[in-house]
RNA sequence: GGAGAGAUGGCUGAGUGGUUGAAAGCGGCGGUCUUGAAAACCGUUGAGUCCUUUCGGGCUCCGGGGGUUCGAAUCCCUCUCUCUCCGCCA
C-alpha cells in the first residue's frame, strides 16, 4: 500500500508515475473520497470530544454529589448524531481503504519505462547458450522414460500437476536440499518451516489480496477463508506483521522451501505442455526484512545469491530488469533470472527478485525501532526465488540431456544423489 | 470431540463502570557516580491517526467484531487464539 500522504500531497505525480505501469489512479475519485474523510473526520472527532467531556463532568457530579439528571437530559441528544457521523465516516473510510488496497507500488527511478515484457532490459548473461550437436528434447519426452508423468498426476487432480517418480523424485529433492545448504551455509540465512496454508491478513500482507484473489486457491470453513500459498513469501514475509524489530535484529535473511500452490487463472492455453506452468510447484524462497536505507544493496545481494544457484549448476542465464509495465504489484524493482532452456530455444523465468520497499510493510504495519528517534519506522521486505525447483528439474534435463537421452547430473548435485552421474530409463 | 482457565504497553504483570492510556517490575533512552565498565541512584519511555506553518490540541486503541451505558480495559453477546485436564491421533 502507498502512503496516503503521499498521494494527499501530490496525487499528480503518483498517478503519472503508477500510469508507467500501465495502471491508473482515479485521482478525482481519490480527491472526492478524501475530502468527505476529512469533513466527517473532524465532525465525528469533534462529536466524540463533545461527549467524552460530558461524560467526566457526570462522573465528577456525581462524585459531588450532585444531581446530575439535567445533565444527563442534555447529553442524550448528542447520541444520534454522533452514531449517524460515526456510520458515514466509517462508510468513507472503507471505500478510501479499498481504494488505497487496489493501488500498486511505484516503480522505482531506476526500472526502465516500458509498455511490456519486450521492454525488459538485460542486465548480465552468464555463459553461453548450451550447444547441443542434435536436436534437443524438451523436458515432456526427456522425462517421460524417467518417471515424469502427467496421466497419473491427471487422474489424481486434474490438469497441470505432475508424478515424478523414482530418480525425477529423487532430484527434485536434492535440488531443494542443495539451494537451502547453499543458502544457509554460504549466504548466511536462517532456514525456517512454515504453514502452507495462509489467512486472508496474510494475503492481503504480501499484496495478493483482495485483487489477485482469482488466482489463489481458497478453503472454505465455517466463516473464514483460508488460502493455499502461492509462494512462501506470503507465510516468511509475515512473520513480521504487526511487529516492532529492534534495529540491531535487521537484516532478517529467511531461506524457506515450500510446495506453491497457483490457480494460474489468468493464463489459460499457456506452457499447457509440461511443468512449466503447475497448479502446484516447489520452490525455495529467500526473504529479507531490511532497514529502508539498504534494500536497493539488498536487491543486489539477494539476486546475487539467487544467481549463484544457477552457476552452481552450471545452467546458462540472463538477469532481466523488468520494465515498468511488467513489474508485479507490490513490487518497486525486479530482477528476474532466466535460464536456458535448449528444447524452446530461449529464455524462461526461473527466479524473480523483488524489493517492495515498504509496500508490504505498509500494509503489514511491520516495524522496526529507529534508534536515532526512538520511533517505529516501515521496514523494508524483499523477496527472490532461490529457486522455482520445478523449472530448475526442468533446466537440468533440457541443458544435461545427451544424445540418448541420458540425463546427466551436474557435479554439486551428485553428492546429494548418493553419487549418481546419469540418469537413464 | 468433552470440561475448565486465560488474552492488558517492547516483555512480565496489576487493574471488575467515572481524569486509567492504564500500577509495579524488566527492558530501552538520558543523567549522577566511576580512569572505564558494572552496580546503585535520579529522570524519562505505548501505538495509530486527525487538525495546526510552528507551538500545541483532539480522536481511536487493553485479542477481533457487535451490544448495554451519559461514560467500558472493567458488564453482556459472538468469534479467534493460547494454556490445563480427559478422549482420539501422525
Amino acid at each position: 500500500m502507498l502512503d496516503p500522504k503521499l498521494i494527499r500531497q501530490d496525487a499528480e505525480t503518483v498517478s503519472k508515475k503508477i500510469a508507467t505501469r500501465g495502471a491508473a489512479l482515479d485521482v478525482a475519485r481519490f480527491q472526492l473520497l478524501e475530502d468527505q474523510r476529512k469533513t466527517l473526520q473532524i465532525k465525528l472527532q469533534e462529536l466524540q470530544n463533545e461527549r467524552n467531556n460530558h461524560a467526566k463532568m457526570v462522573g465528577q457530579a456525581k462524585a459531588k454529589g450532585q444531581n446530575v439528571d439535567e445533565l444527563l437530559q442534555q447529553v442524550k441528544k448528542m447520541g444520534d448524531t454522533l452514531k449517524d457521523t460515526e456510520e458515514k465516516f466509517n462508510q468513507v473510510q472503507t471505500e478510501l481503504n479499498q481504494f488505497l488496497a487496489m493501488i500498486p507500488n511505484i516503480p522505482h527511478e531506476s526500472v526502465p519505462i516500458g509498455k511490456s515484457e519486450k521492454d525488459n532490459k538485460v542486465i548480465r548473461t552468464w555463459r553461453e547458450p548450451t550447444k547441443l550437436n542434435f536436436t534437443p528434447k524438451d523436458h515432456v519426452d526427456l522425462g517421460a522414460p524417467l518417471g515424469m508423468d502427467f496421466a497419473a498426476a491427471a487422474k489424481i487432480s486434474g490438469a497441470r500437476f505432475v508424478v515424478l517418480r523414482n530418480q525425477l523424485a529423487k532430484l527434485q529433492r536434492a535440488l531443494v536440499q542443495f539451494m537451502i545448504d547453499v543458502h544457509t551455509r554460504e549466504h548466511g540465512y536462517q532456514e525456517i518451516y512454515v504453514p502452507f496454508i495462509a489467512n486472508a491478513d496474510s494475503l492481503f500482507g504480501t499484496g495478493q489480496l483482495p485483487k489477485f484473489k482469482e488466482d489463489l486457491f481458497a478453503i472454505k470453513r465455517d466463516e473464514s477463508e483460508w488460502y493455499l500459498i502461492p509462494t512462501s513469501e506470503v507465510s516468511v514475509t509475515n512473520i513480521v506483521r504487526d511487529e516492532i524489530i529492534e534495529a540491531d535484529q535487521l537484516p532478517l535473511k529467511f531461506v524457506c522451501h515450500s510446495p506453491c500452490f497457483r490457480s494460474e487463472a489468468g493464463s489459460y492455453g499457456k506452457d499447457t505442455r509440461g511443468m512449466i506452468r503447475n497448479h502446484q510447484f516447489e520452490k525455495v524462497e529467500l526473504v529479507h526484512i531490511v532497514h529502508p536505507e539498504k534494500s536497493y544493496d539488498a536487491l543486489e545481494e539477494l539476486t546475487s545469491h539467487a544467481e549463484k544457484i544457477l552457476q552452481l549448476l552450471e545452467l546458462p542465464y540472463r538477469v532481466m530488469a523488468l520494465c515498468t509495465a511488467d513489474l508485479g504489484f507490490a513490487a518497486a524493482k525486479t530482477y528476474d533470472l532466466e535460464v536456458w532452456l535448449p528444447s524452446q530455444n530461449c529464455y524462461r523465468e526461473i527466479s524473480s527478485c523483488s524489493n517492495t520497499e515498504n509496500f508490504q510493510a505498509r500494509r503489514m504495519q511491520a516495524r522496526f525501532r529507529d534508534p536515532k528517534t526512538g520511533k517505529p519506522e516501515l521496514v523494508h521486505t524483499l523477496n527472490g526465488s532461490g529457486l522455482a525447483v520445478g523449472r530448475t528439474l526442468v533446466a537440468i534435463l533440457e541443458n544435461y540431456q545427451d544424445e540418448k537421452a541420458e540425463i546427466h547430473i551436474p557435479k554439486v548435485l551428485q553428492p546429494y544423489m548418493n553419487g549418481l552421474t546419469v540418469i537413464k530409463p
